[in-house]
DNA sequence: CTCACTACGTA
DNA sequence: CGTACGTAGTGAGT
C-alpha cells in the first residue's frame, strides 16, 4: 500500500454478501473434490477482489453473525422470523470461507449476543475516529444510520454485481430524510426482512413527510395528535411499536475488539497458504485475480498473466488467439498478429484496409479503461498505457450505440469524433420489432455465432474490449449487405446515422428549465388535489383511494349503483370517458371531483417528475430511442418530453417551465403542420385530397365543403370536428364503430360519413387497400426512403391479431414516412446551423416538431434556415407546411 | 420484487 | 372496434 494514501477502512457484512453470492452462483456449477458446495465462498471472493480493485481500500474486515440468536431476539424473539430455512447448499460455506479468509490474511469477526451490524458499527466508528475513510458493504438498510463525511455504505442494488453507494445525499434523494434519520423512517414504516411491523397505513413517502414537517420520531410521537386523518389515528394506536422498532433497528457503536486497526491493514498474501486453501476449494482462476490484486510475499514469478507477458513490447498489446472465453466458432474466423502500437489504430486506414473497424470503449471512474478495435480478421487490444482519448477523438471506426458511447464520453471530457457504422442502427433496421437489440443476440441472429461471456467458475468476467469491437465488426459486416439487399442502406447511412449525431448532441445539451416555476405548479397542484379529494371523500362518505380503479368500482358500480359502460377485465372502466358518460347519466357531483382529482395527480407527478430529472447544470436532459419503434419514430425518456402536456389550458402551464437557458435570446419551435396527411395525399394521388393542400384554403374546411356540398366557409364547427375525425381516423384504420363512439354519434351516421368521405376521396380508399394487400403478400411495409416494418400476423388465422395487424400496417407507412422526413430535416438543419455558423442550438423533437434555443441576434436567420430545411427535405404532391412559433418559453413557442 | 393491468399524457 | 410511444399506481403474483 502505498503511504501517501488515505486510509480507508473497507467493513463487509459477511453473511449478507455471501448469501447475495449464493443465490448468483447455481450450486451445482460449484463443489469441491469433497463435494462440498463452494458457490457462496467462489461468488465472494470474487466479489470481494472486485471492490478491493475498485475502491483500493488500505484496511479490511469481514464481519459475521454466529446464530441467529442476539440480544435482539430475547428481547423480540420473532425478530427476523421471516427468514426462512438456510438452503442446505448453504450449510458449511461460512465456515470455508471464514477459512478461505484467514488463508489471505484478511481478519473476520463475529460474536455471540451481537449481528455482524453492531460489529461493523462499531468498527465504522473506530475507523473514522482513526481518521479514516470507512467503506460499509452491507444489504441491510439499518446500516444507513453509520453514514457520516467520512462513512459510506456499499448498497447492493439489482444484479450481483451493482452496488450504490449511499451517501446522505444519495439517501435523501432516495427516502427523503437524512441518513441519520433513516433508522426512524424504518421505525415508522417496518421492515419486513427484519419481520418489524410498522404503523399500519404508513409508507415511506408519509414516514418521510413527517420526519420533514417534525424533525424526528419523538417530535412525531409528541405531535401525534395534530396528525389528521386515518393515518394519525393509526399512528396514536401503534406509537409503541415504532419505539420498539427504532429501539430494535439502533446499531451500537462501542463494542470492543481484540485486535487494534492496524491489524485490519491489507498487505501481500502468504502465496503458499492462499494456493492451498484455494485448492481444497478447487478454485483455480480466482488464484491469479488475488496475487495478482494482493501481491505475495512468496514466490513472485509464478503468476504471470497473459496481458502482462506482453508489456515489454509496448502500448498496445496484440491479442492472440480470442480469449478462451469466447466459443469455438470464433476461432474458425481468420486472425492474424498485427504488430501495432496506438498511433497505428490513429491512422485509421491502414488498419481497415477495405473492411469496417470497430471499437468498444469501456469507461470506468471517469477514464477510458479499456478500449478495443477490430476488424473482422484482427483484433487489436490497449493495455492501459498511454493516452487513448485522442483517438476516440478523431472517430472513423464503427460502434455500438453511438448515441450512448458519445454521451457517456462527453460526460469525462471526450468528445467522440464522427463514426462509420453503428451496428445497432442497421440491426435495428432490419427488425424494427426485435426484442433483443444486444450484440450477442444479434450475433447469434445474424451470423450463427454464440457468444459464451465468462467462465462459469468466474463470476466477474474479464472484459474484453476487442472481443465486443470484433463482434461489431462481424454485425456491420453482415447487417450492411443485407440492409442494400432490402433497399434501406440509405436510410441506415443517410438517415439513421447522421441522425444519431445530431441526437447525441441534442441529448448533451439538454434544455433549461425554470426550476422555481414547477415547484409553483407542483406546489399548487398538491393543494388541489388534496382539495379535491376531501370533496370527493365528503360526498360519499368515506375515503377511498381514487387511484385505484378497482375501489372506485366498488364505489361507483356497487354503493352509489351506477351502470357501467364500458367493461375492462376488472369489471366497469373507470377511465375518463366512461366517467364522462356516467356523469352525463348522473351528474353525480362524486364523478366531477374524481375527473378533477385524475387531472390534478397527473399533472402534479409529470410536474414531479420533470423537477427530478432537472440535473445540476438546470438543464432536462432527455434520452432519446432511435431504436425503440416499430414505425420509425424516435421516443424519449428519462423522462419522456413527448408527451408533455399542451391540450389543457392547466397541463399547457408545465410548457412553461421549459426556457431558452443564459445566453439564449428565445425559443423558437418548427412544425410540420398535418403531415401525415400530406403523406396521404401524396402516396395516394387522391386528387381531391391533393387539390385540398393546395387550395391554400383551412383543410378541414375544404374537405368539409366538399363533404357537405357547402361553401367553406359555411362549414360549421361541428362539421368541421366530423371531418377532421374522420381524416384522421382515416390514417389509423377507424372503423364506424370507432367513429361513432369518438364522435358520439350513432353508428348509422357515422357510417354514412364514412361514405360520403370515401366517395369524395376514393384515391384514399384505393391506396389504403393496396398498403395491406402489398403488406400481405410482401410481409413488410416499407416508407418512400424505404425503412421496412414487418407484418407477421398479417396472415395470422386469428381474427383479432389480422385485424390489429392490418390497421398497423396501413398507418406504417405514412407514420414511417413521416419519421424519416423529420429525420433528415434535422440532419439537415444541423448541418445548415452549422454551415451559416450559427449559434442558436437544436434542443428538441416531439415527432413533427423541433425546438430550438435562439442566440441572440440570430432570430430572422434561424426562422428562415428551418422553414428552409423542414420545406425542402423531399418534393411531393403537396407542399410540405412548416409553422413557426416564438416565444420565451415553449408554452408562448408553442402554435 | 416483478408483472399485468388500468389509466393518461403526447404526436 | 384508431396508430405510435413512456410513466405511474395498484394489486396479485413470485
Amino acid at each position: 500500500m502505498s503511504s501517501g494514501e488515505k486510509p480507508t477502512l473497507l467493513l463487509i457484512d459477511g453473511h449478507s454478501l455471501a448469501f447475495r453470492a449464493f443465490y448468483a452462483l447455481s450450486p451445482d456449477n460449484f463443489k469441491n473434490s469433497a463435494g462440498q458446495h463452494t458457490n457462496a465462498v467462489h461468488g465472494f471472493i470474487s466479489m470481494m477482489l472486485n471492490i478491493l480493485e475498485l475502491e483500493k481500500p488500505t484496511h479490511l474486515c469481514v464481519a459475521f453473525d454466529v446464530s441467529r440468536e442476539s440480544f435482539r431476539t430475547k428481547e423480540l424473539p420473532e425478530y427476523k422470523g421471516t427468514r426462512g430455512e438456510t438452503p442446505e447448499e448453504f450449510i458449511g460455506q461460512t465456515e470455508l470461507l471464514v477459512e478461505a479468509l484467514t488463508a489471505m490474511n484478511i481478519v473476520s469477526v463475529s460474536r455471540e449476543n451481537y449481528e455482524a451490524d453492531d460489529l461493523i458499527a462499531s468498527l465504522s466508528v473506530a475507523g473514522e475516529k482513526a481518521g479514516m475513510e470507512v467503506l460499509v458493504v452491507s444489504g441491510d438498510r439499518d446500516t444507513f444510520q453509520l453514514i457520516t463525511e467520512k462513512v459510506t455504505i456499499l448498497y447492493p442494488v439489482k444484479g450481483v454485481l451493482n452496488l450504490a453507494r449511499m451517501d446522505d445525499a444519495a439517501v435523501l434523494e432516495k427516502y427523503g430524510v437524512h441518513a441519520r434519520q433513516y433508522p426512524e423512517l424504518a421505525a415508522l414504516v417496518g421492515e419486513t426482512s427484519d419481520n418489524l411491523k410498522g404503523i399500519p397505513g404508513v409508507g415511506p413517502k408519509t414516514a418521510a413527510k413527517w420526519i420533514q414537517e417534525f424533525g424526528s420520531l419523538e417530535a412525531i410521537l409528541q405531535n401525534a395528535e395534530q396528525i389528521p386523518g386515518k393515518v394519525g389515528n393509526s399512528l396514536r394506536e401503534n406509537a409503541e411499536l415504532a419505539v420498539r422498532n427504532r429501539r430494535l433497528n439502533h446499531l451500537l457503536r462501542d463494542l470492543e475488539f481484540d485486535f487494534t486497526l492496524e491489524d485490519l491493514e491489507l498487505g501481500p498474501v502468504n502465496e503458499d497458504a492462499v494456493s492451498e486453501s484455494f485448492a481444497k476449494l478447487s478454485f483455480r482462476t480466482l488464484l491469479t485475480r488475488v496475487l495478482k490484486l494482493r501481491g505475495t510475499n512468496g514466490s513472485q514469478h509464478k503468476v504471470i498473466s497473459a496481458k502482462v507477458m506482453h508489456e515489454e513490447s509496448d502500448h498496445t498489446s496484440v491479442i492472440d488467439a480470442p480469449a478462451a472465453a469466447t466459443s469455438a466458432v470464433i476461432a474458425d474466423l481468420p486472425t492474424e498478429p498485427i504488430p501495432s502500437e496506438l498511433a497505428d489504430l490513429v491512422s485509421i486506414e491502414r488498419l481497415i484496409g477495405s473492411g469496417d473497424c470497430c471499437v468498444h470503449v469501456e469507461i470506468a471512474d471517469s477514464k477510458v479503461v479499456g478500449l478495443g478495435a477490430a476488424t473482422l480478421s484482427k483484433r487489436l487490444q490497449w493495455n492501459g498505457e498511454g493516452n487513448p482519448d485522442p483517438l476516440l477523438e478523431t472517430g472513423g471506426f464503427g460502434t455500438w450505440d453511438y448515441k450512448m458511447l458519445s454521451r457517456n464520453l462527453a460526460g469525462i471530457g471526450i468528445s467522440l469524433g464522427p463514426i462509420t457504422n453503428d451496428p445497432l442502427l442497421s440491426c435495428y433496421l432490419i427488425d424494427p420489432l426485435s426484442k433483443d437489440l444486444n450484440p450477442d443476440a444479434q450475433i447469434r441472429q445474424h451470423a450463427g455465432i454464440d457468444i459464451v461471456r465468462q467462465d462459469p467458475n468466474e463470476l466477474l468476467s474479464q472484459s474484453d474490449p476487442s472481443l465486443d469491437a470484433w463482434i461489431y465488426s462481424v454485425l456491420v459486416a453482415v447487417t450492411c449487405p443485407q440492409l442494400e439487399a432490402e433497399g434501406s442502406l440509405a436510410v441506415y447511412r443517410d438517415i439513421e446515422l447522421p441522425a444519431s449525431a445530431v441526437l447525441a448532441k441534442m441529448e448533451q445539451l439538454g434544455i433549461a428549465v425554470d426550476r422555481d416555476y414547477l415547484e409553483t405548479q407542483f406546489q399548487e397542484l398538491d393543494a388541489e388535489v388534496a382539495k379535491v379529494a376531501q370533496e370527493a371523500y365528503a360526498i360519499i362518505g368515506h375515503e377511498v383511494n381514487l387511484a385505484s380503479p378497482k375501489q372506485l368500482q366498488t364505489v361507483l358500480f356497487e354503493e352509489l349503483g351506477m351502470v357501467g359502460t364500458r367493461s375492462v377485465k376488472t369489471g366497469f372502466s373507470t377511465n375518463a370517458e366512461a366517467l364522462a358518460t356516467l356523469y352525463e347519466q348522473t351528474e353525480h357531483p362524486f364523478l366531477e371531483r374524481l375527473l378533477a382529482h385524475r387531472d390534478a395527480t397527473k399533472l402534479r407527478q409529470m410536474a414531479e417528475t420533470l423537477i427530478k430529472s432537472i440535473e445540476k447544470d438546470g438543464r432536462i436532459h432527455t434520452s432519446y430511442s432511435q431504436v425503440g419503434t416499430s414505425t420509425g419514430r424516435l421516443s424519449s425518456e428519462n423522462p419522456n418530453l413527448q408527451n408533455i402536456p399542451i391540450r389543457s389550458a392547466r397541463g399547457q402551464k408545465l410548457r412553461g417551465a421549459f426556457i431558452a437557458g443564459a445566453g439564449f435570446e428565445t425559443l423558437l419551435t418548427a412544425d410540420y403542420s398535418q403531415i401525415e396527411l400530406r403523406i396521404m395525399a401524396h402516396m395516394s394521388q387522391d386528387a381531391g385530397l391533393i387539390e385540398a393542400f393546395n387550395a391554400g384554403e383551412d383543410l378541414h374546411n375544404f374537405v368539409g365543403s366538399r363533404l357537405y356540398d357547402v361553401a367553406p366557409d359555411q362549414v360549421t364547427p361541428d362539421m368541421r370536428a366530423k371531418v377532421k375525425a374522420m381524416s384522421y381516423g382515416l390514417a389509423y384504420g377507424l372503423s364506424d364503430f370507432g367513429l361513432a363512439r369518438q364522435l358520439r354519434i350513432d353508428k348509422r351516421e357515422a357510417k354514412q360519413l364514412m361514405e360520403d368521405y370515401f366517395s369524395r376521396f376514393g384515391g384514399i380508399k384505393t391506396y389504403l387497400d393496396q398498403v395491406v394487400q402489398r403488406a400481405k403478400t410482401l410481409g413488410y411495409t416499407t416508407t418512400i426512403y424505404g425503412r421496412r416494418r414487418p407484418f407477421p400476423d398479417l396472415n395470422s388465422k386469428i381474427f383479432q391479431l389480422r385485424e390489429n395487424a392490418r390497421r398497423a400496417a396501413l398507418n406504417a407507412p405514412m407514420q414511417g414516412t413521416a419519421a424519416d422526413i423529420m429525420k433528415i430535416a434535422m440532419v439537415n438543419v444541423a448541418k445548415a446551423m452549422d454551415q451559416a455558423g450559427l449559434r442558436s442550438q437544436l434542443l428538441l423533437q416531439v415527432h413533427d416538431e423541433l425546438v430550438f434555443a435562439v442566440y441572440p441576434g440570430e432570430l430572422e436567420t434561424l426562422k428562415q434556415l428551418a422553414v428552409t430545411q423542414l420545406g425542402q427535405v423531399v418534393k411531393l404532391s403537396v407542399p410540405l407546411d412548416v409553422h413557426i412559433g416564438v416565444g420565451a418559453n415553449w408554452e408562448l413557442a408553442g402554435h
